[in-house]
DNA sequence: CATGAATGAGAGTTCATTCAT
DNA sequence: TATGAATGAACTCTCATTCAT
C-alpha cells in the first residue's frame, strides 16, 4: 500500500505536502493556512511546494477533488430489481464512511464559504451540483416506481444534502462513545429518509 | 422607524456602515470584502470605520449577531396546550421569512468557513450551537409529550438545521416562480419535519 | 514653479517618488532597482509607494513618457520657407538641451533592452519608431524639396538617431570640459548630418 | 569541421550550451531568459549547467566575448598604401557580415542596458571602448594622412558606432527584400561615412 | 560527469490599521 | 468627529544555485 511512497520518492514528496496541506487547512481553514505553515508541516524549503503544486489553489482543489473521487465511489445508483433498502443503506454507509475516516474532509466541504476564490468555488458548487442532481434523478425514478414519496425533488434533495453535512460536521466533533458511531449513525439516517420520502415497504411485484 | 437614523446621526453612521458591510460581504465573501470597499459603500473615509467598530472582524461579528436576534426573535418556544402544529408551521415561517428576507444571511451563516479568523469562527460556532440546543430541548420536551418521536434528537436537530440552511441556499439562489415561494416551502418543511420526527395528528378534513 | 510641490502635498509626494525612482533606475538599472531602494530613497513606507503608481513598471514607463514629452516638445518641423538651417540646428539644440538636461534620462532610453518587460517594450519601441518616422518623413519632404540629398531615408534616420544616442551617452558620461559642452556639440552634430545628407545651401527662391 | 564537436564531448556539450544560451538570450533578453530555459533548450539537465559555467552571467559575457572576437577579426586596420576606400569597404562588410549572420548578436549588443549588473555592465562597456578606441586611433591616423576630415574624432567614432547599431538592429528586423540587402547596406554605410568624415577619391569611372 | 530535486533568499504587492491634521 | 495618507508586516511566488545520488 505504502510501495509508492517507499519506492517513488517524487510521489512521496507529493503525498508529504498533500497530507501536510491536509492537515494545516484542517485546522486553520483556506485563508489562513500559508504556504509557509504547510512546508513547516511537510518539513521541506518554500520553494519545494511550487515544485509539485501550481500555487496554493491548486493544492487545496487536489484535495477536494479526492473527496469528490472517494464520494463517486461509494454512491451507486439504486437497481430497482434489487433490495432498495439495503442499497440505501448501503450508500448511506458508504458516504459516512468517507466522510468520518478522517474527519478533515467533513470541515473541507463545509468550507464552501463564497468567495473563498472566485475559481474555487465554482470547483466545489460544481462538486455539489453533481450530487444534487445525482440524487434528484434517482429520486425522480424512485417517484415513478413508487417507492419515493410524492414532492418537490429539489426540496428533498437539497435538505437531505445539508442534513448530512450538518449532521457529519458535528459527528466529526463528537468525542468517541458519544452515540455517533458508524452503525447508529446509519440506522438514524435511515430512518430519518424513510422518514422523509422514502416509501419502505418493497412495491409488490407480480 | 427611522427615528433612530433621523435623530442621532451616530447610530446612522453606524447603520450605514453596517448596511454596506453586509452588502459587501454578501456579494465578496469575508475575506474578499476589503474595509476599503466597505467605507467606499458607506461613503465614510477609511478611518471613519475604526471609530465605530473596533475592527473588520467585529462588524461581521455583530451582522451574526444581528441575524442571530432575528432568528431567536422567530422562534417560539411550543407550547403544548395550543394548536402544535400552528405552532410549528410559525416557527418555520419565522425563520424561513428571516432567512429570505435578505438573501444574504444564508450566504453569511453559510460562510462558517473554519478557520475565517479563530476568534470569530467560535462566535459564529456559538450562535448555531445556541439554536441546535433550543432545538434540541423542544424536541426532547416534545418526546416526553409524545408529539416528537423517540429517537436521538441531536441527530433529528442537526439534520433539521442543515437541511433547512441548504434548502434556503437554494431557494435564495432561485430565480422568482421556481416554485420556491415562502408558502409552498413552509409547507414542503412542515411535512419534512413531520416524516422525520413529528407526530402531529393533522387536522380534520370536512 | 515650486508652487505644486508646496502648495499639494499629495503631487509632491508623487514627485518625490518620481525623482526617486529615476536616481534609482539610473543608478541601478531596471531589474536591479528594487521598489525597496526607491521608497527608501524617497523616505517613505513600502506601501506609500502603491498609493501613488499602480506597480514597478509603472513608474518607470511614466519617466519614459516624461522624456518623451520633453523631446516631442523639442523638435519642431521644419519650415522650408524660413531658414533650414538655423531649425535644423534648433532642433538639435532641442534635443541635446534635454538629454543632457540630466543624463539619466538617455541612460533610461538607453535601457531600450529588449525583454526587459514585454510590456514595456513596446512602449519604448513606439516611442523610437514615432522619432523615426517623423524624421524619416521629414527627410523625404526634405528631398522633395531639394535640400535633403538622395538615400534611402529609413537609412539616414535609423543612423542619425542612433548616432545621435550614443553621442549624448558617451557626453552624459564625459567631465566637464572634455570638449562636449553644448555647443561645441550642436555644431559638431549639424556637420555631421550636413555631410551625411544635408543640403546646406538654401535653393535659390525665385 | 565538426571535429570538436566530434571529438571531444565536453567541447560539444559546452558549445550546445552556449548555442542555446544565445537562443534564449536573443529570445528574451538576459533578465527573462531563465537557466532552465537554457537547459531546456540544450537537452541538459539543470545541474549540468554548472558544470561548464561559472553562473548565468559568465555566459552571457561568453557570449560577448564571441562576437567581440568575431568583430576584432573582421576589421583591419587600413594600410594607406593600398586602396583606401576599398579597405574601408572591406571593414564594413565585415562589420555588417558579423552582425547580419545572426540576429542575435544585435540585440545582445542593444542589450547594454545598464545595470543589468555591475560586474556585467563593465565587461560590455570594455568591448565598446575598445572598439571604440580602435576606430578613434583609425580616424586620428586617417587624419594625419589627410583621408579623414578634420573634427573631433571621439565624436565621429561615436556617432559611427552608434548610427551603425541602430542601422543594423533596424535591419535585422526587416524582412527580407526591405531592401536592407547587405551590399545596399554596404554601399549606403559607406556614403553615409564618406559624407561625415572620410575623404575618399572616388575610382574614376570610364 | 550528469542529474534534477531541493533550497531559501528575496521580490513585488496587498491591506488592516493608525494618526496627524 | 472625520479624514485619508501613511504605514509596514505579511504573503505568495520565483529562480539562481547547490549537492546527494
Amino acid at each position: 500500500m505504502n510501495a509508492t511512497r517507499d519506492r517513488d520518492p517524487k510521489a512521496a514528496r507529493r503525498q508529504a505536502l498533500l497530507a501536510a496541506a491536509r492537515e494545516v487547512f484542517t485546522n486553520r481553514g483556506y485563508h489562513d493556512a500559508k504556504v509557509d505553515d504547510i512546508v513547516a508541516a511537510a518539513n521541506v524549503a518554500k520553494g519545494t511546494f511550487y515544485l509539485y503544486f501550481e500555487d496554493k489553489r491548486s493544492v487545496f482543489a487536489e484535495l477536494v477533488d479526492q473527496v469528490v473521487a472517494q464520494l463517486t465511489a461509494a454512491i451507486v445508483r439504486v437497481d430497482v430489481d434489487a433490495d432498495i433498502q439495503d442499497q440505501v443503506r448501503r450508500n448511506i454507509r458508504g458516504v459516512i464512511g468517507v466522510l468520518r475516516n478522517d474527519p478533515m474532509v467533513v470541515r473541507l466541504l463545509l468550507s464552501y464559504a463564497p468567495g473563498l476564490d472566485p475559481a474555487f468555488e465554482s470547483h466545489l458548487r460544481a462538486f455539489y451540483d453533481g450530487v444534487k442532481r445525482l440524487l434528484e434523478a434517482s429520486l425522480l425514478e424512485g417517484q415513478s416506481l413508487g417507492i419515493v414519496a410524492a414532492g418537490d425533488v429539489r426540496i428533498f434533495a437539497a435538505f437531505t444534502i445539508g442534513g448530512l453535512k450538518e449532521l457529519l460536521l458535528d459527528a466529526s466533533r463528537a468525542e468517541p462513545g458519544a452515540g455517533y458511531e458508524s452503525p447508529a449513525l446509519e440506522e438514524a439516517v435511515l430512518r430519518l429518509l424513510e422518514g422523509m420520502y422514502l416509501v419502505v415497504v418493497r412495491p409488490v411485484r407480480p
